[in-house]
DNA sequence: TCTGTCTTGACGTTATTTGGCAAATATAAA
DNA sequence: TTTATATTTGCCAAATAACGTCAAGACAGA
């Protein structure tokens, strides 16, 4: 498995030459669990993306932005039309933001 | 609450005037469930889209299309940067793509 | 080999989701 | 208003999915 968040986690890691244990030890979990989670087949919990953004002194909008992105990618993976439906959410997107305009 | 998918069901629905007992009769299930449904507040199964879409005679990549978006609209919804994760998706579904390309 | 790091699978626990039931609330016709 | 039908809501138990830990294994460097 691998994941965009994930992948981002390890190279900023690797770079910085943290263990994954200290890391672990940040978020208070196993370090078989963050392990799966730079793996990819464990999902951080959004305030542990943010707690990781800081140890690793990293923009936290961009590593939220990865983390998000790995769970809409693997809704859509398994379809076929993904990008298309991308679309669609992307007009509803403007579309919620024209009706907020309005209020 | 309100959905993409729970919406076209309904137009699609009342424009065949179809009773939602009927099409909770087609899924087996209570007509509350189906209710919920058309609502947004149960989610529909892969499968269950396919038998509406037969049912109500449409096209079921169109309705699925309008299901997957649910479920992602659903996570960056609360997201300040919505869009811009859809690009990352975006991108990275391309890059997947050349992936396999080159396979 | 020993040591530390990383990875994986199995397992029990917890959280979320699902569908049904019953009751409440529309909606429409008589 | 009364009656009949359709839709909606709240709550519950069952099913499912996600979580974190433990134990064991892989792999590298000393």
């Amino acid at each position: 498995m691998s994941s965009i968040f994930g992948d981002k986690l390890k190279s900023l890691r690797e770079e910085q030459q943290i263990p994954q244990r200290q890391l672990a030890a940040v978020l208070e979990i196993d370090t078989a669990t963050y392990c799966k989670i730079e793996k990819g087949d464990r999902r951080a919990k959004r305030e542990q993306v943010l707690q990781l953004a800081a140890s690793l002194q990293t923009d936290s909008k961009e590593l939220l932005r990865l983390w998000s992105a790995d769970k809409v990618y693997e809704i859509i993976a398994a379809e076929d039309e993904a990008t298309q439906i991308l679309n669609v959410v992307a007009e509803s997107i403007v579309s919620y933001k024209r009706k907020k305009a309005k209020l």
